[in-house]
DNA sequence: AGTGCGATTGACT
DNA sequence: GTCAATCGCACTA
């Protein structure tokens, strides 16, 4: 598969399952500078994930913590599948399930540095500059078009919504509380590509 | 059937 | 910095 962006063009392998850790914070940090790509009629949007959030087993925090429910299903299913759900009746938010099947963790997908069909994802979402088409987790979803109809899938399978390799190698990554939460608010399960200029969040917990 | 709330965003002071 | 929008979901009754 290549990605090509206006400056340059990858050749981008699928992420298999076993490239995956089998472990939930270790998964959030594998993730960051691995490629996500949405495939399209109206063309194909990717880019590297720059940030994300752990929410493990026993997380008190985590949408699995209750237990099975028809909205947090697909977290139970084997890593590697795309769990996605509507947060604050707004904004469509998207996870990696991380955990074997009948395990429910995941991994909150939160920012992505645009690479290929930027000008896709300005018209999705409505903004220019590069760093406000995928710096949070609900515009990222927007950038790429995911929604109810992307729940469920197998990222690391032949679906139209997939995870790739690193396109170059990965910058320091740097760690902090999660965003946006009130339960286990101390916890250090952040993970982000230290200086990026595409993250989301307060300044003070992108250094 | 009614209630309370949330892994956010964008506009505004 | 503050705040409203907006709605699916889990829970109570």
């Amino acid at each position: 598969m290549t990605l090509t962006t206006p400056t340059s063009a990858f050749t981008v392998q699928p992420l298999s399952r076993a490239d995956l850790p089998v472990d939930t914070v270790a998964m959030a940090r594998a993730l960051i500078g691995k490629t996500l790509t949405h495939e399209r009629p109206e063309g194909r949007a990717s880019g590297r994930i720059v940030e994300t959030e752990a929410y493990p087993v026993g997380d008190p925090a985590a949408h699995a913590f209750i237990g099975l429910t028809n909205r947090n299903r697909s977290l139970f299913r084997e890593r590697g599948h795309a769990y996605v759900y509507l947060g604050y009746g707004v904004s469509w938010l998207a996870n990696v399930s991380s955990e074997s099947d009948g395990i429910g963790a995941g991994v909150l997908l939160r920012a992505l540095e645009p690479l290929e069909g930027i000008e896709l994802m300005r018209r999705r979402r409505g903004r220019e500059r590069l760093a406000d088409l995928a710096s949070g987790p609900g515009k990222l979803c927007m950038a790429l078009d995911i929604h109810r109809g992307q729940d469920g899938l197998d990222l690391c399978g032949d679906s139209a919504l997939w995870l790739g390799q690193a396109v170059r190698p990965v910058g320091e990554i740097g760690v902090s509380v999660r965003i946006g939460i009130t339960k286990a608010a101390d916890k250090p399960w952040r993970f982000f590509e230290r200086g990026s200029a595409f993250l989301s969040g307060p300044r003070k917990l992108n250094l």
